[in-house]
DNA sequence: TAGGCCATCTGGTCCT
DNA sequence: AGGACCAGATGGCCTA
């Protein structure tokens, strides 16, 4: 998980880990310090340890000479050749061991639990939040990144950044259906993305754009991941039908294509605009629960902004005067305490 | 069924 | 000595 991250970046320190790893273990064998713990292990572990442990002989060897060296000066008696190497295994002995393996079994649990739940508030903050479809680990944390970058470039710069840029800012190094994810939570599917900057090249600044990226291997014609595939066209038209607004075109104006139109074929992640997040509830049926549920944090928008109440916007960009306390879906999470920083982030988004 | 993701157990290492 | 942290191993679950 973690490890796989770093070692992704950082592989040497790895390799020169394993390489005293193994340096080390020469040493631990002729430890005598740790001979009880491994006797307990004998019988469950057939890890790396205990297959050093196979050359039996001549680890005993070795801990006979340590053993030799230990007894020498506290008794002139020489010690069996073939004894007990240091304490005995006690039954005490193993039933405080095993107590004590218990104990460190379950602080690990707490640990990594501790750990899970940190990981499950960042995904509330990064820019695709679902309770039902959550990232992976490893997809959480990419995003996290790249979001933060996303975010530290706009304050560098002071500008508004171009969309297609910014979406492929988040998306770098994500895996394709994460990246369909974002950018269905964008509002932006594989076609937009693709006419986008097709049509529009001066829209992609390309490398020396402050959000210069390498152009993003968009290419699928549909999407693939489950997450956007649940985002059909019906749907799409039913919210837009009830004046409810794509976020892109909230956000950027009117870009969108003809949804009418055979051409357009892909799939529309419609998130609803509330309170600073996207949301979609479309379909009270298990699937739908599991697809549709998308939060966007960054767009916080207009929440509140002018009335302290949340509206939504229609697709011409006016408000459509929908209170959103009455349109909260039951899986969108709203987070009051970053309004002023997504007022601060609207101002790029909303001259 | 293979591969990805995850939780858990475990032993080692470092720190207090 | 004990706890925190780390990484490897393992098995379960899910999905394409």
């Amino acid at each position: 998980m973690l490890t796989r991250l770093f070692s992704e970046t950082s592989l040497m320190p790895e390799v020169q880990k394993f390489a005293n790893w193994t340096d080390d273990c020469e040493d631990d064998l002729s430890d005598q310090g740790e001979s009880e713990d491994k006797s307990l292990q004998d019988v469950h572990t057939e890890g790396s340890l205990s297959e050093s442990k196979e050359d039996g002989d001549l680890v005993e060897e070795e801990e006979e000479e340590e053993e030799e060296e230990g007894t020498e000066e506290v008794e002139g008696e020489r010690p069996k050749k073939r004894g007990p190497k240091k304490r005995k295994m006690t039954k005490a002995r193993m039933e405080r061991s095993k107590v004590r393996r218990q104990k460190a079994n379950a602080r690990e649990r707490n640990r990594m639990h501790d750990l899970n739940s940190a990981l499950d508030n960042l995904r509330k903050v990064v820019p695709c939040y679902s309770k039902t479809q959550k990232l992976s680990k490893i997809e959480t944390l990419r995003l996290a990144k790249n979001y933060i970058w996303a975010l530290s470039e706009i304050l560098r710069s002071g500008k508004r950044p171009d969309l297609v840029a910014y979406v492929q800012t988040l998306c770098k190094g994500l895996s394709q259906p994460t990246t369909n994810l974002v950018a269905g939570c964008l509002q932006l599917n594989s076609r937009n993305f693709l006419t986008e900057q097709s049509q529009e090249p001066g829209r992609y600044h390309g490398p020396n754009s402050s959000f210069a990226m390498h152009p993003y291997p968009y290419q699928c014609s549909r999407l693939s991941g489950s997450q956007c595939q649940s985002s059909s066209m019906a749907s799409s038209h039913a919210l837009r039908s009830h004046g409810y607004c794509a976020t892109y075109e909230s956000l950027y104006g009117n870009t969108s294509p003809d949804y009418n139109s055979s051409e357009y074929e892909a799939p529309l992640s419609p998130p609803l605009c509330i309170n600073g997040n996207f949301a979609v509830k479309q379909d009270s049926s298990p699937d739908h629960d599991k697809n549709y549920h998308y939060s966007m944090h960054y767009s916080a928008l207009q929440a509140s902004r002018a009335s302290g109440h949340s509206l939504l916007f229609s697709s011409s960009g006016m408000r459509s005067g929908v209170h959103s306390e009455n349109l909260l879906p039951y899986d969108m999470h709203v987070h009051h305490d970053r309004a002023p920083m997504y007022e601060e982030l609207n101002a790029f988004f909303h001259n």
